[in-house]
DNA sequence: CTGTTATGTTCTCACTGAGAACAAAAACTT
DNA sequence: AAGTTTTTGTTCTCAGTGAGAACATAACAG
């Protein structure tokens, strides 16, 4: 059994709901208000908020007038409230950004790293130098999979299987973790495209496919931890072997690795990004070997989106990466060959295929929403009652 | 916001949590180990039950001694508490059972159909035959998609997506319906092969593939209900076009098809079946030809679990119809291509696939399922508890 | 200036589950 | 056979919760 309850628990449970409809809303909202979205009368938000107020996690300020009536008051973080350090990971940066209640972000601190496992020193010190009172938990994202939730694998950096548990600070409240491409889908949907979609999907493509199925606002993980991979189906017919150790992945044909392949360059991390943007920039200027790469590159996406789409029926799929410029040069392309991968029977109602609006800061923004997923529970709320 | 929460709606809960406790439990327990099980007094475990037992959805009879300690009762389904009906409804047969809460099921009746929508008269007059005041929900399953979960599409009976409104009863109570291959893998999850897996996989290998995505004892239905479609993704590389309108669907390398079509037989749902049998018969006997057939078969739907498995992660995987027998003849065969298509840092543990044991009553079993789960609600509980 | 409207505040009340104390019924011990 | 131990059932009190009603307050509308 999950939950059990007590006439206790049920004023924890109501004041989390009250923060998390703080946290998740698109725009800040009156005490009144937020009595109707939660179903409890006036009293009771009165009760509620003054409990969240005197434990320094929510604020309550002044509403201007809008309208008749008494006037009242919009919630809002309290400015002495709890704070999320986020970090996002990638193959040669790091960002260090402090998030508050509702996902207002500050950057901290950022760097470039030497590509091995050194680099979680030098997080560790960010961190240090920005500690404050305020920070209540941390989120991380990394780029390749995190099996069990703390042995990371980056293939491309020759990271087998890095035991993470050493690693982070031991010093440090509660620390979550998780794949970039996962919580960039996470951050589509909970304050990006995605948003208030049921079921959908997110793909971030570089070199590589990375996506994540979500459903209900939740990224699903798997059981263990290693769900995502949809690059590594072969879902294009290519004959090619992947260095995942697979034949015929659908990231050999879809995504920067595939661009450079047909101009001769190897795969790499390097160097091939500068010549997938150039190829890109080709395309669009009319080179027609370029425009065929793209063409391609757009076809195969799109051939693998309506198998997944048959499989999962996804009401939206959203792209980051460069599938934000696969959007913008080849939306028909890839339509086009979706259609041709979906059951002609779902061809009237094909899933919505957008590019994410989160962009960049996907990972970071994911990682910040996992942060406060680990506090915004009754044990955590509870405990912080209690303290002040 | 899902559910308003006051003091009365505690009880609810408090209802439903053991109503839940006592249908999906392996085996009933007694009184005192529900207290413990849901975390509650027993006090308060005794004044629940009371409630239950007044509103006919609880029965206690005294347990038989099992060590020291004052003697106490175990809590079963009341003998005149609300029934479900399941009806599976197959491509030329259908079933009509009565499941009782916890999962006791009974059949009822059974017959041929003419595979036009009137065999839906039929199974109403079999309901009005059985029905009475204990019927609470029904539950069916049928083969095919239903869009929107009131639309059915079955391809190889040329059903284009008949509306489900008109054609089940219009004086019955809650009536639920969903797929077969979906609700014989929630009969895995809930009450079979895959009880306790957090996420896991379900497929049915007849003609074609379909199954489902479990996550936390739940099948996931997609945006519009029409998920699980796995055998519509390109996982084989196949060239030919497949009934579905997409070219080269896994579907056309797995199952009976696949097998029939190497003996040079149409693919068809009559005489298919049958033939079908026979090479599986001529396999086990020898026959080198039929054991090839048996061979790719066996592959391809290997490959298409690794690929699966890289994507979605599944702990375990549990087959139905045909698959049943290739775990039992080709096991090896699909272990071997399936850590093929598995990435290689996933190899040293790749998802256990099973054969599923709640066998031929998969679709009814799971109808039952979510029958139960359409009224183990607060609402239903509550409502119950007045009009007794 | 007065009425209307929306919200805040205060108070009572029904209900819930916790917890303690005690009772009951079986098995174990001597 | 009688007392002891163990487990469960029963009863009672109690703190806490949110609903609801009545009233207070502060803006706007005419």
């Amino acid at each position: 059994m999950s939950q059990t309850m007590t006439s206790a628990d049920l004023r924890a449970r109501n004041l989390v709901r009250l923060l998390r409809a703080v946290h998740d809303a698109a725009a800040p909202f009156t005490r009144a208000e937020a009595a109707r979205l939660l179903g409890i009368g006036r009293n009771t938000a009165a009760a509620l908020v003054a409990e969240l107020e005197q434990a320094r996690l929510l604020h309550e300020v002044p509403a201007e007038a809008g309208g008749r009536g008494r006037p009242t008051t919009m919630l809002v973080p309290h400015p002495e409230g709890p704070l999320a350090f986020a970090v996002d990971f990638r193959e040669d940066t790091w960002t260090l950004a402090s998030v508050e209640l509702g996902g207002a972000a500050t950057e901290l601190e950022g760097g470039e790293h030497d590509r091995t496992p050194r680099v979680f020193a030098e997080i560790r010190a960010a961190v240090a130098r920005h500690e404050t009172d305020r920070l209540a938990v941390l989120g991380f994202a990394t780029s390749g999979p995190i099996r069990d939730g703390h042995r990371l694998h980056i293939s491309h950096l020759g990271w087998d299987e890095v035991e993470l548990g050493g690693l982070i600070g031991a010093d440090w409240p509660t620390t979550v973790i998780d794949n970039d491409a996962r919580l960039a889908g996470l951050a589509e949907a909970r304050r990006g495209a995605l948003r208030g979609r049921g079921t959908a999907m997110h793909f971030h493509i570089d070199f590589d496919i990375g996506g994540t199925l979500l459903i209900g606002g939740d990224a699903q993980r798997g059981a263990h931890n290693i769900a995502g991979e949809f690059g590594h189906m072969p879902l294009t017919g290519s004959a090619l072997e992947c260095m995942c150790g697979v034949r015929g992945c659908w990231s050999l044909d879809v995504g920067a690795n595939a661009l450079v392949r047909r101009f001769g360059a190897r795969p790499g991390y390097g160097e091939g990004r500068e010549l997938a943007r150039e190829i890109l920039r080709r395309a669009e200027n009319g080179d027609t070997e370029a425009a065929d790469a793209l063409d391609a590159n757009a076809a195969a996406l799109g051939r693998g989106l309506g198998a997944l789409a048959n499989a999962l029926d996804p009401e939206a799929i959203s792209l980051s990466g460069l599938g934000v410029d696969l959007i913008r040069l080849r939306r028909e392309v890839i339509e086009a060959h979706c259609a041709e991968g979906l059951m002609a029977f779902r061809r009237t109602d094909p899933p919505r295929i957008v590019a994410g609006t989160v962009g960049e800061a996907g990972p970071l923004t994911g990682a910040a929403e996992i942060a406060w997923d680990a506090i915004l529970t009754e044990e955590w709320v509870r405990r912080r009652l209690q303290d002040a």
